[in-house]
RNA sequence: GGGUGAGUAGCUCAGUAGGUAGAGCACCGCACUUUUAAUGCGUAGGUCCUGAGUUCGAAUCUCAGCUCACCCA
């Protein structure tokens, strides 16, 4: 855009407002009795009724001593009628209206003669003047960089946008009712801290002034959490931002929601009956549709859903055997991963289920007992200790859910926290002692389940939305480059 | 990091044997008291992403760069 053009249009419209001032009107407008939404004007229409309205002018047509508007709010849209006849006095101010400009107005429902449902204006206020016009009435902003730099534009441009966020906004409210109602607590922890612990994943760093200190932004709340285990909470949750310092694609976002549990007496399968408890109400409350469309794929979420071992999964998917390490490095291999000489097994066998499985778990699917060895926080199975008593959950081949049986023994704790695999930088493992969890952990947490899920992820799923882009409001973008 | 595609009016998009830049909507002007993306008539609006090259001549061809999207790592 030129900024001559564009300036071209603002001054048409300062022009206006200019007007509109000198008529004694305030172009912003103020403080007015609360208006309805368009959803209830339109449920509890009686004709001749009485009705306030406000929003933004989204269609306006002229027809000469007659102006029909449709105003378009966070609820949908109203018609509404202004007619010379009725409003004489501020026909004038009425005839600069621009589409953009937000209105309040009170008037009679009625109906057109074609059928559509009109207030006929008897009182109107400018609430604000818009000074830039808005996109294209008809296809709205398309351009998907303007879309998220603007969302401002976008949110009432695109209307199924604001759907989809206040989707999300219900969704989130659905989680946190269903785990109150099970006596879970919400909290909130540290987001800055001196080791970022609880996952293996790059932090960003910043910066303490006054105590001159660096800090990370976390990259998961889970060491907080287990301290509030020791502290004697047994159900504890929190729902908030995670930071990870890593690539952007269609599912990663450096700044992402995460709802993570824990629950004391509890194991990993208990928090699989949670997790499907969790989605289950969820899609119970939005529409109880269990056969859903992701992009050009049908996922179906009707319990109960499919429970496989990791090795199980192997077999199937990469047919390598997981107890037979040289086949895994040979498929490793075929599949053109890199240095895997350099890495130890149980990276590679990671490597390889990554390639392999993940993409292919369409319906919803536990992925159970991981290797021990990448599972630094997670207590190993009774029955054979090479495995560790974790699922991931994925759909549409996302992870979209990660829980363990965690581990409560602060010895077994710090050695494996002093552990680091080869293949893994420092940065990508969780071999960050923190002296003061292991200190926690010495004073006893009971034996619990922890859950994390992916709530960005878990919006995208239920809302057909295949860009993570499209359910963070204002997801990182590259600043735009200065002149 | 690699591959593919895209970038033209405020917005949505056309634009091939290389030959002075197009439409719809929006804007501005006129008409219109029941419109539904109102309609009719008229006007105005451009660094064709940036830079270099080929050419008498480049939105179009070549190279480099920038930005975005999608796929892959």
């Amino acid at each position: 855009m030129t900024d001559a053009a564009q300036n071209k249009f603002e001054q048409q419209r300062r022009e206006k407002r200019y007007k509109i001032e000198q008529m004694g009107v305030d172009p912003y407008g103020g403080r007015m009795e609360e208006p309805s939404s368009a959803q209830t004007v339109k449920a509890q229409y009686e004709e001749g009724k009485k009705a306030r309205y406000a929003g933004r002018i989204v269609l306006l047509r002229d027809i000469g001593k007659l102006i029909f508007i449709t105003l378009r709010d966070s609820t949908g849209t109203i018609q509404i009628g202004l007619s010379k006849q009725l409003l004489t006095d501020r026909w004038e101010m009425l005839k600069l209206l621009d589409l953009g400009d937000i209105v309040w107005v009170e008037g009679q429902l009625g109906k057109t003669k074609t059928g559509e449902m009109t207030i006929w204006v008897e009182k109107v206020e400018m609430l604000s003047k818009a000074l830039l016009p808005p996109p294209e009435k008809f296809h709205g902003l398309a351009d998907p960089d303007l879309r998220y730099r603007q969302r401002y534009v976008d949110l009432w441009a695109n209307p199924e946008v604001m759907e989809r966020f206040q989707k999300r906004s219900a969704m989130v409210s659905s989680i946190r009712a269903f785990l109150q109602a099970k006596g879970f607590v919400e909290v909130e922890t540290p987001m800055m801290q001196a080791i970022a612990g609880g996952a293996a994943a790059k932090p960003f760093t910043t910066h303490h002034n006054t105590l001159d200190i660096d800090l990370y932004m976390r990259i998961a709340p889970e060491l907080f959490l287990k301290r509030l285990l020791v502290g004697g909470m047994e159900k504890v949750f929190e729902i908030n931002r995670n930071f990870r310092n890593e690539g952007l694609s269609t599912r990663h976002n450096p700044e992402f929601t995460m709802m993570e549990l824990y629950q004391a007496y509890a194991d990993y399968g208990v928090m699989m009956e949670l997790t499907e408890g969790v989605v289950a109400d969820l899609i119970e409350k939005l529409d109880g549709i269990w056969e859903r469309p992701f992009g050009d794929k049908q996922i179906n979420y009707s319990r109960p859903w499919r429970r496989a071992t990791y090795a199980e999964l192997l077999k199937e998917y990469a047919g390598c055997d997981i107890e037979d390490v040289a086949t895994v490095r040979q498929k490793a291999k075929q599949l053109g991963i890199q240095d895997t000489d350099k890495k130890d097994d149980a990276v590679v066998i990671s490597e390889v289920f990554e390639a392999t499985v993940e993409e292919k778990l369409m319906n919803p699917t536990f992925v159970m007992d991981y290797p021990a060895a990448l599972c630094p926080l997670t207590r190993q199975s009774k029955k054979d200790p090479r495995f560790a008593e974790r699922f991931e959950l994925f759909i549409a081949g996302m992870e979209v859910a990660n829980a363990y049986t965690e581990l409560n023994d602060p010895d077994v704790q710090e050695k494996n926290f002093r552990q680091q695999l080869r293949g893994l930088s420092e940065e990508e493992s969780m071999a960050k002692m923190d002296e003061d969890f292991i200190n926690a952990l010495k004073y006893g947490m009971p034996p619990a389940g922890g859950l994390g899920i992916g709530i960005d992820r878990l919006v995208m799923l239920l809302t057909d939305a295949t860009s993570i882009r499209d359910v963070i409001l204002f997801p990182l973008l590259r600043p735009e480059a200065k002149e």
